[in-house]
DNA sequence: CTGACTCGTGTTTTT
DNA sequence: CACGAGTCAG
């Protein structure tokens, strides 16, 4: 292709094999990305050379993990075109017209364009996981699933059974036997199960969040929508390929069949969410899916010292199975990571804060700096200490603001007045009313079905006594949501809150800090023109928790950043703090049934180690406090990971850490009193 | 039928 | 311990 003579100066920016990757023409690509090496400048680079190439904005397909990273890809790709142009404005809006996001984000997009060709209304609304879990829950009562005698699975594990199987296609015997063996028993009644939810949902005009894919992929192979989808778009770029699953494999072969256009960019060593159905195999064998296609691998990393690098080296090198990668950095000083070994779990914490600390002193701000843990709960200690010294903090992953009750319950009624048959969260917001439980919200609902959605019918049914004067109140809030759609958000969402503050008072302790979050939920709302939108938002990219504790890290300039290693994925930090690096806690031994599942705990504890640039820790208590039952100082000791080997552990420097016990007698000095002194107060308390 | 209560069990990662 | 399932008094 013939580059502008600007775009090649750009381009001399990057090393020779990002340059072929960003110039590749319209075959297909994949890039096997190594930690560190640049994969979203190549990325962002591609995206600008086809841009500069003619190829409309709108016409381009990107789809990421998260819908941060897309917004990333996208500014980055804005920085590059200002560079062409001298800063034209046309190039701003030019990235802004890119289709980027998640592939879930997308498919409802696309699925609101073009559903019809499938039946499907376009207002339909997508249920959250734990929505899902509660129409499980529904059906099983329904079905009468739990009263057989034997224990039924609990609605999670259903779910989990349920969402495996569409995800990695596999028919439900397999997957009971080979992830959920002591379901088995109950298969029949699972089968029943999963029609009722299939059923329901198709009549309540709502989907989940495998539907999203599993709707989209039938819309990539059905004739005349296909052919539509594969109009629509010149190019498709796929980041996080080594994550992708089947169905989402299925949509990229029925968008682009024979693979022009079609980018992918993936780490197989960092293959990170087969509990998610994710299957490596779509990287290592897309190939052979389409032939003719161009494999490029990065392998100079920019990101960390040779250091950290010869240590990560060493933990992948132990992987089974693997794609040959080298990763060599020309940032070949810096220090050895620390392996710290630390008494218990209070003093890993305070040896990470004094550690944090006096990073800080150095010049490294605390958004530099990140504390990494395999699992949520895992950072708890930590995150009431650095409260308790006013550390301020932010934490991704775990509970997320819109998962909490409260706010499940205010979006509740959005949802409700969108979507009248969603009984999901009818039955949700019915129940809060006081003398209102599971069977009369059900009759109610059927009710509301029975007059296609009209709130006012309500107005006539006999409300239970005590429910008293809020019912009237609930039904005029409810009709009002209902006609006036075109009022503001913002103005509905306050109306809502208005109404359900008081019930918060009464389901619910920690009020104040509920009620807080309800108010910024309000003025979260504000940034959506329209309810629909800002309902799908909530469900499909929820930003993550306010967090209260350390004061609102929004009004901080400066913050450090707490993140399961699952969040972390793709990002980067000066300072790393991988805690609780323990056996039993990587790998969770929730997590050690079978040997890929070991390997995939292998690959998570890689991914955490790789994202540190210049300083690598990784702490463990030795000492864990058994929790719940036994209390008193019941303990058991543990062992470092089984993945830092001994070979891994030759690039770490061991410490152990100790700490300035207050018993350290400074002999120096003279004594300001005697112990006579301190005896004789003692008494005065009772003199 | 609702809502307050007790009892027993299980416990990761996320769109 | 925290949540879900099951029990029982209004």
């Amino acid at each position: 292709m013939a580059a502008t003579p600007a775009l090649d100066a750009i381009l001399e920016r990057l090393n020779p094999e990002q340059r072929a990757a960003a110039v590749h023409g319209q075959s297909p690509l994949l890039i096997v990305a190594g930690a560190g090496t640049g994969k979203t400048t190549t990325l962002a680079h591609r995206v600008a050379c086809l841009i500069d190439r003619g190829i409309p904005p709108e016409r381009i397909l990107l789809l990421t993990f998260t819908r941060r990273a897309a917004a990333e890809m996208l500014r980055r790709v804005d920085g590059i075109l200002r560079e062409l142009s001298g800063a034209a404005t046309s190039s701003v809006t030019a990235s802004r017209r890119v289709w980027g996001g998640t592939f879930h984000a997308i498919g409802t997009r696309l699925l609101r364009q073009h559903g019809k060709l499938l039946g499907l209304p376009p207002e339909f609304t997508v249920l959250d996981r734990s929505d899902s879990e509660d129409l499980i829950h529904v059906l099983r009562d329904e079905l009468k699933l739990a009263a057989s005698g034997t224990r039924f699975p609990l609605k999670g594990t259903c779910l989990s059974i349920y969402s495996r199987s569409v995800n990695a296609q596999q028919p439900l015997t397999r997957v009971l036997d080979e992830s959920f063996p002591w379901c088995a028993e109950h298969q029949p009644a699972l089968k029943q199960l999963f029609n009722a939810y299939v059923d329901r949902k198709e009549q309540l005009g709502i989907l989940d969040y495998d539907d999203l894919l599993l709707f989209w992929r039938e819309l990539a192979v059905h004739a005349r929508a296909a052919e539509a989808l594969r109009a629509q778009f010149d190019c498709v770029l796929v980041d996080e390929y080594q994550d992708t699953n089947v169905v989402q494999a299925a949509i990229l072969k029925g968008i682009v069949p024979d693979g022009v256009g079609l980018t992918v960019v993936g780490d197989d060593a960092q293959s990170i969410y087969s509990f998610r159905a994710a299957t490596v195999r779509n990287i290592l064998d897309f190939p052979q899916h389409y032939p003719g296609s161009t494999v490029l691998t990065l392998q100079q990393n920019y990101r960390s010292t040779m250091p950290i690098l010869q240590a990560t080296n060493a933990v992948i090198a132990a992987a089974a199975e693997r794609h040959c990668k080298d990763l060599w950095s020309s940032r070949t000083d810096g220090d050895s990571p620390s392996l710290v070994l630390c008494m218990d779990e209070d003093e890993q914490t305070d040896y990470l804060i004094d550690r944090i600390l006096e990073h800080r002193e150095n010049g490294v701000p605390l958004k530099q700096q990140a504390v990494l843990f395999r699992a949520s709960h895992h950072s708890m200690a930590l995150e009431v200490e650095l409260a308790r010294r006013n550390v301020p903090f932010h934490k991704y992953g775990g509970l997320k603001f819109v998962e909490t009750a409260h706010v499940k319950d205010l979006l509740g009624f959005l949802r409700l007045a969108e979507n009248p048959r969603d009984v999901v969260s009818g039955q949700r917001v019915l129940v809060l009313l006081p003398g209102i439980g599971q069977v009369r919200a059900r009759s109610l609902l059927t009710t509301l079905a029975e007059h296609r959605g009209d709130f006012g019918v309500w107005n006539d049914v006999k409300p239970p006594k005590a429910a008293g004067a809020s019912w009237k109140e609930f039904v005029s809030l409810m009709t009002g949501l209902r006609n006036v759609r075109r009022t503001k958000l913002t103005d509905q969402v306050h109306r809502v809150r208005s109404f359900y503050a008081p019930l918060v008072e009464q389901h619910y302790d920690n009020v104040r800090a509920r009620l807080k979050d309800l108010e910024q939920l309000e003025l979260v709302s504000g940034r959506f023109s329209d309810r629909m939108q800002f309902i799908t938002e909530m469900t499909l990219d929820p930003p993550s928790s306010t967090q209260d504790l350390a004061g609102d890290p929004l009004l901080d300039e400066d913050y450090l950043i707490l993140s399961t290693i699952h969040s972390a994925k793709g990002l980067e930090w000066n300072s790393v703090y991988v805690i609780h690096a323990a056996d039993g806690n990587i790998p969770s031994d929730m997590a050690t049934g079978n040997p890929d599942e070991i390997e995939e705990e292998r690959r998570l504890l890689y991914v955490a180690l790789t994202r540190a640039k210049d300083r690598l820790y990784v702490t463990m208590p030795q000492r864990y406090y058994f929790q719940g039952r036994f209390r008193g100082d019941a303990h058991g000791y543990a062992q470092p990971s089984r993945f830092l080997t001994r070979d891994a552990l030759q690039h770490f420097r061991t410490e152990v850490a100790f700490f300035e016990r207050p018993d350290e007698v400074d002999s120096t000095s003279a004594p300001h009193f005697t112990t006579g002194d301190v005896r004789s107060r003692i008494k005065s308390t009772w003199e």
